[in-house]
DNA sequence: CTTTCATATGAACATTTAATCATATGTTTA
DNA sequence: TAAACATATGATTAAATGTTCATATGAAAG
C-alpha cells in the first residue's frame, strides 16, 4: 500500500463499494457472470431465486458499476463491469480457502 | 479465474468475509494497522470512537483472522494479519477512485 | 491483595438490508 | 393496438448490524 492518507468520503466510498461483496446472493450472481454473460432470467433459474430477487441486486451491483448491461430485445444481457470485481473475489477466496 | 465452481459452504464464507470489509469503521482500523501495528487505545484515540466501539469491531476483524494479537503487559498489541487484507483494500481503492 | 489501567463482553436500541408480493415499464408479436 | 413476455420498482417485513452503556476480565503497581 503505497499511500496511506485517504478522505473521508473515499473511506465511505470504499466501504459502500466493499459492502456489495458482502452477501452470498450477489457473490453468486458475479460468479455466474464471470463464467458467461446472462439475461436476468437465467440468472433466475440457474441460482434458484425468484426474478424479483435478483432483479433488485442486479440493480444493485449495477449502481456500483460491477456489471454493466445491454438490452437486447425483450431481454437485458448483464456482464461483470471489470476486473476488480473478478480480482477482489479471488483475493477473499485465497483468504477463506488458506485455512 | 482459474477455477469457477464452489460449493455453497465456500461462498457464504466468503461473503461472510468481505462483509467485513463492507464497514468504513472497520477500513479505517485496518488501514490505520497497515501504517502501524496499535494497541486499542491507540486506535480508539486516533479514530475518536469510543474504546468499546473499536473493540467490538477489532473482535469481529480477528474473528476474521484479518487481524492477529499480541499481549504486551496490560496492553494488546493488533496487527494486520496478512497481505490478502491490504490487497483487497488496495483493489477496491482502484474501483472507488477511477471514476 | 487491592487499586488501577487496558481491553473485552453482554444487553439494548436504532438503522440497514434482503426477500417477497404486487405492480409498473418497456419491448415484441399477433 | 392488444396481448405476451422480460425486467424493474415500490412498499412491507423480518433479520442482521453497529454503537452505546454498563460491567467483567485480566495484568501490573503500590
Amino acid at each position: 500500500m503505497k499511500d496511506l492518507k485517504f478522505t473521508d468520503e473515499t473511506i465511505e466510498d470504499l466501504a459502500s463499494l466493499l459492502k456489495i461483496f458482502g452477501d452470498a446472493t450477489r457473490i453468486r450472481i458475479l460468479l455466474c457472470l464471470s463464467k458467461r454473460d446472462s439475461y436476468v432470467g437465467e440468472l433466475a433459474e440457474q441460482l434458484g431465486m425468484t426474478q424479483s430477487a435478483v432483479s433488485h441486486q442486479l440493480s444493485v451491483l449495477k449502481q456500483s458499476k460491477l456489471v454493466k448491461t445491454q438490452r437486447q430485445g425483450k431481454n437485458i444481457l448483464y456482464a461483470i463491469a471489470d476486473d476488480h470485481v473478478s480480482s477482489i473475489i479471488e483475493t477473499g477466496l485465497e483468504h477463506v480457502m488458506e485455512d
